[in-house]
DNA sequence: CGACTATTTGACCGAGCTCAAACGCTGTGG
DNA sequence: CCACAGCGTTTGAGCTCGGTCAAATAGTCG
């Protein structure tokens, strides 16, 4: 806790001014995927006025495993990363977060892992208490709130099949087919997919080594289904094949 | 959807005769573990008008993946497994139910995973809708309800972890754990912890295989973390031993 | 340009998988 | 009461996928 504070402390205000004769999109670039798509006009007016951007830089820890949930926030630019540690420093990242993606899910104490940005990135931050006083008054909002548990546990489930069954050749055909359409559903150029985590982080996403996966992104620019990688970048060059793989036929 | 109907149909119903001045055990056997530890008395009676008892025989199926969430259950008795499975026939269980286990994540639209008796079951069963209306009426029950998803977050990351990162060994270790603080939980004799799963269940819960599981037990046995198994319950011998590979030190 | 970090590739190794056989428990029918 | 079939568990032998260790290569930033 005392952690984050700092962590809070240390980051740079955002541009905070809000007008209010705004449209949307004035109000933040992700408005439309992100928890505040349901609210209208007058109630971002309202949901502003409780709101802080914050700017957390590439490798800065945004919250610790235990931290109290006091504080929610939206991710608005870059990637974060969520992670455990087993004592002996193995790793397990158990999630990435991208623009729109919605951080400290309503109604649990703590945190349940580190979080700590993959990427230079924005964040819209708000106290835990503000939001659930704002839930209480738009029905709109707390409808979305809780559309997001069982949208984490569908994904947390797909995630345990692709751990406990999966080849390495399946897991990295189905890591890019989320990236994938994580950016459609964000409205993003999708193809070449953007790729702002380094090798290592989807190894220990992926429950891999850094090894692996490289040479398993060989293989696959082998089997023509993707191309070479630019700039952070990678083109899918054959989605069907991609899906056939990551589905594991 | 015909599926779970036709599954429901042919199970034999239990003995639904409530009486108004029953005591709450008179009611159900995990009243204080379950979701309706919240209810008074009154409420119960409230409840137990929209509930029904059925019975689930060992190997049955209780819902099929992608069943629309239209019923939801709580187990009285007994042990259920929710698995996914590959085209090719891999098989990932996802989570065991036991008696106070809630079925049916709230405002979900559709299971998420087959669902199937591990040993003969009992389950209270609710229409989703009722107990939606419920909800609303009794806090207390919502409150409850609400409560679910983030706990059921957190059990699935520490899946995800033991998945992507830890060895055979600390997999079973993790598991016996698991049992025994679940077994603790409902207030059941804990020790020796009864297992009512088959080995090739286990594996497929901790991503391994049915030999490796039975190895694995041969090993803590030399290891004397566990007694030998006699009637489908192992006693565990050395929790802070177990405690202690379970996590990895 | 040089220091540093991330990726790629190679060679070898080992934890856990596969295949197979033996063993043990349980229920059924003679 | 025993024989035996069926299923689950145990154990062994050999193999394989992915891990480990190491070195070369390619970006990246001052």
């Amino acid at each position: 806790m005392a952690n984050r504070a700092t962590n809070l402390l240390t980051c740079i205000p955002g541009d905070g001014t809000r007008n209010k004769d705004a449209s949307r999109s004035d109000f933040c670039t992700v408005i439309n995927y992100s928890v505040c798509g349901a609210l209208s006009l007058d109630e971002l007016v309202r949901f502003g006025a409780s709101s802080k951007t914050i700017y957390l830089p590439e490798g800065r820890v945004l919250v610790r495993d235990g931290d109290v949930e006091d504080f929610i926030f939206s991710v608005t630019n870059g990637c974060l990363k969520s992670f455990k540690q087993l004592p002996d420093g193995r790793r397990q990242v158990t999630g990435f977060y991208f623009p729109g993606d919605f951080i400290g899910l309503a109604d649990s104490d703590v945190y349940l892992a580190d979080i700590e940005a993959v990427s230079d990135a924005g964040l819209c931050c708000m106290e835990r208490k503000s939001l659930n006083a704002l839930s209480r008054d738009i029905p709109n909002l707390e409808r979305r709130l809780h559309e997001l548990a069982p949208k984490a546990l569908a994904e947390l489930q797909g995630q345990i099949v692709l751990l406990g069954r999966k080849t390495a050749q399946e897991r990295v055909a189905t890591f890019l087919l989320m990236l994938l359409k994580r950016s459609f559903e964000r409205g993003v150029t999708a193809n070449p997919v953007s790729i702002p985590m380094i090798c290592e982080d989807i190894a220990d996403f992926l429950g891999l080594t850094k090894e692996t996966v490289s040479r398993t992104f060989s293989t696959l620019r082998k089997l023509k289904l993707i191309g070479l990688d630019v700039d952070k970048t990678v083109e899918l060059l054959d989605r069907d094949g991609l899906q056939r793989v990551a589905e594991g036929f």
